[in-house]
DNA sequence: GTACTGACGACTGTCAACAATCGACACTTT
DNA sequence: AAAGTGTCGATTGTTGACAGTCGTCAGTAC
């Protein structure tokens, strides 16, 4: 028996995976997603560098696409905070300040987070149980080879995937809009940034406390430990280099 | 002298003003912007009402333009929490619920306002001044005549304009993204909502209060009124009405 | 040399046609 | 009946062409 034919050579709602096929999520589903993640990956891990400009053209070509999805991509990335627009004079790639990271960006996250989490807890499924495990999992691993790309990005999908189980749309969205910015953030600053082999340890088992206390369902203990946790960088600036 | 004509017949960059013209502004110049803007209105004033439907080719050929600028509208309007979209499924207005407004909006406001007015307080020119007290007599006269759609687009107006003088892009972006939540929020419970007199009188005086400090550069007793003030909501539901 | 003026090229903004997908409904199969 | 399959119309996703705007830079006047 053959395998099954994807029903589109074009765009693939299915894609090979091993000898089975697994269905595109609706996320990777749309050109406009796709572009826009793309971009995202382009922006955080400094391919185009802050200030830099981009050209609809150039991009939309660079992606095989036309420039509809890539403009409504620009759109999205616009309001995560990752591209600053003017009308007839182009998109640029933006920087992000350690003042307003201190300042804005990690009080919204506590605030975010604090009620998400909240809300998240008593919606966990089995599922969201395991696949968390797994990602707390990788995260120790990352700590142990030092790779610090990974342990923020683990540390992204953690989070991310509790707030996405919280059923509040908003607060969500809104933290959809926050987190690239951090990440972008972060990854700028990884050069600088030199945590210790103990403080990156520490992170590991800030997320591994948190999560034994979300399978706990321990309300109080969840908003504590955020708490803590939330609010520090370890190894990173927290005062702007110009002052 | 005959008055100069306009560039373009089809989409003025000038536009008559009594026997003047005036300059419109980068905002207002693209399609995409005017056509936001309207989908933002027709929201807001409940025209839209939530959960309802946006078809794509109905929007654009009421506001006279093609789908493109009408979806880059959408995925702005995304953004700012007013729509909801879902791949080749639609787009449809969104919902607020009174415990986000109180758990996560008001908190994300306090926090960036706190930040923005600090920040803005000593970028603010001869002219903001001057606007601001605009804004203010606005809002006294709105308080007055009982107007309580008037109040709230004054005290939007206010502190967006705070904002936008505070130099800091994200804060003012993300802020942008807060402000229209709670213009929603406040505009569906207009029915509602019974304040009193007096505490209109009260919202009115907290901005000339408020206007007072910032003119008087005092950080201190800014960043005091500014938290008294934004917690509170009269006459506003400050519990769900379904428990 | 400084300030104004008017091409020019590069790019963004907009449009209308085409392709892909969805939901519903009738139809078959068991 | 229940479950599965095929078709259809409505709607969204995508494209390529065209129109409008901006920054630049050469040319001109003073």
């Amino acid at each position: 028996m053959t395998p099954r034919q994807s029903p589109s050579a074009v765009k693939p709602r299915w894609v090979a995976e091993g000898d089975r096929y697994r269905l595109l999520q609706p996320a990777e589903r749309s050109l406009r997603q796709q572009v826009a993640s793309s971009l995202r990956d382009a922006i955080l891990t400094g391919t185009l560098k802050p200030g830099e400009r981009l050209v609809e053209e150039d991009i939309s070509q660079g992606m095989r696409t036309s420039r509809g999805p890539l403009r409504e991509a620009l759109r999205q990335l616009e309001q995560e905070g990752l591209v600053m627009s003017f009308p007839y004079r182009g998109s640029f790639v933006s920087r992000i300040s350690t003042l307003e990271v201190r300042q804005v960006l990690i009080p919204m996250r506590a605030t975010l987070e604090g009620f998400g989490f909240d809300q998240a807890l008593d919606n966990l499924t089995e599922d969201d149980v395991t696949e968390m495990r797994g990602i707390i999992e990788r995260m120790e691993e990352a700590v142990r080879s030092g790779d610090l790309i990974g342990l923020v990005e683990d540390d992204v999908a953690f989070h991310g995937l509790v707030m996405s189980r919280s059923g509040q749309p908003h607060t969500t969205q809104i933290w959809g809009s926050i987190a690239p910015r951090m990440r972008a953030y972060f990854y700028t600053h990884l050069r600088e940034a030199m945590p210790t082999q103990e403080q990156l340890v520490g992170v590991a088992k800030a997320h591994r406390d948190l999560f034994d206390a979300l399978v706990a369902r321990d309300h109080k203990r969840v908003a504590t430990l955020l708490l803590e946790h939330v609010q520090d960088l370890p190894g990173f600036p927290v005062t702007d280099p110009a002052p």
